[in-house]
DNA sequence: AGATGACCGAAATCGGTTTTTGGTCATTTT
DNA sequence: AAAATGACCAAAAACCGATTTCGGTCATCT
């Protein structure tokens, strides 16, 4: 593996068990095996390495929902398969749930200016696929915003709220069948 | 008006207004124009003072709701209702959106305590009233607790979440009517 | 008997000092 | 020559003792 790889995901790593500010360049260094100033050749800074990361786990994430799309499919088939495996890959999201939770803790600016741009680049993702099921008519006439939003952080409630308040976190087809029984069939057009 | 009247509507003010930790007894004592000795002949402690708002803002909630509950209606037609009432008074949760805020910004003990508190209050009320409307048989058969815990979060957002992304707080009836053509939608017996 | 505010100690705040850490660059390695 | 490296620097964070604030008490006063 060549070594912005290997920096690249040393850096994935200590942000999603350290979150941002408690990792630290000499540590994302001494993972990757490489000397410090060797990350500074690829990339800018801290904060752009952070941005890189959470643009692959993005990247990711889309391409995996992209994958599991079948264009021949309903919406509420793949809305359904889609949001199970966005659920098969939670651990991955765990970088997620850390940012969260220090966003809460710390309010470290860079964090939060990046949950933001994750929120809204998945928001405007969810957003498109519904409008291209209401323009196929196969769903109602909503607001794609206002669902994307809904269904947004109505998956982050139970993803990361979920577990405050509960011993053990919920079973993903107990989070499946409640939003097929709710939201989506909600919008199903009958 | 009693002195421990006057006391309850200072202190609720205050914590509305500046939030938990920045309200002082004193300050208190000063709006209800009383002596900072004579709070302490009714309420035990500050911590105290404060609970005894939150049970009566709750109080307040579940009777306003109550007061528009119509047992002969569909379960429907009332959780639209209640749902409507909820943002109607949307002004008297700014002590929960404060604190909401609070409990982000400076992770005050004491607030997140209460805050889990009134969750779980508001969301086992919530879950009683699907119960009664699943026993009834007016609503599909799911789990009242999610659900509960769905509708609860999903208010949220948009009454608190909404605004840190968006310049001007959405409307009462995009909220209602998001929510009855997808979630109350789907809950409904076809 | 109930109300009050001066008073107390614990907890928060502040400001100056020390330590940590993001980022650079002269030197070394390939 | 090009890439890698870690000693080094300045700026930001952590630390810590001095000072202030504030929750709670109680002797005194209506």
């Amino acid at each position: 593996m060549d070594r912005q790889q290997e920096i690249l995901q040393a850096a994935t790593t200590s942000f999603t068990q350290f979150g941002y500010k408690a990792t630290t360049i000499d540590q994302v260094a001494k993972i990757a095996n490489v000397g410090k100033g060797t990350i500074y050749n690829f990339y800018a800074n801290k904060e752009q390495l952070f941005e890189e990361v959470v643009i692959h786990l993005i990247q990711e994430m889309k391409h995996e929902t992209n994958k599991t799309i079948d264009t021949k499919a309903s919406f509420m088939y793949n809305a359904h398969t889609s949001l199970m495996k966005m659920l098969e890959f939670r651990e991955r999201h765990l970088l997620f749930a850390k940012l969260i939770e220090e966003e809460k803790a710390l309010r470290t600016p860079a964090v939060r200016q990046m949950l933001l741009k994750i929120e809204q680049e998945i928001i405007s993702y969810v957003s498109m696929r519904i409008r291209n099921g209401i323009e196929k008519g196969e769903i109602i006439n909503c607001n794609p915003e206002h669902v994307a939003f809904l269904l947004f952080k109505s998956y982050i409630a139970f993803i990361v709220d979920w577990q405050l308040t509960h011993e053990e976190p919920i079973k993903e087809d107990a989070i499946l069948s409640l939003f097929s029984q709710t939201i989506f069939n909600g919008l199903a057009k009958k």
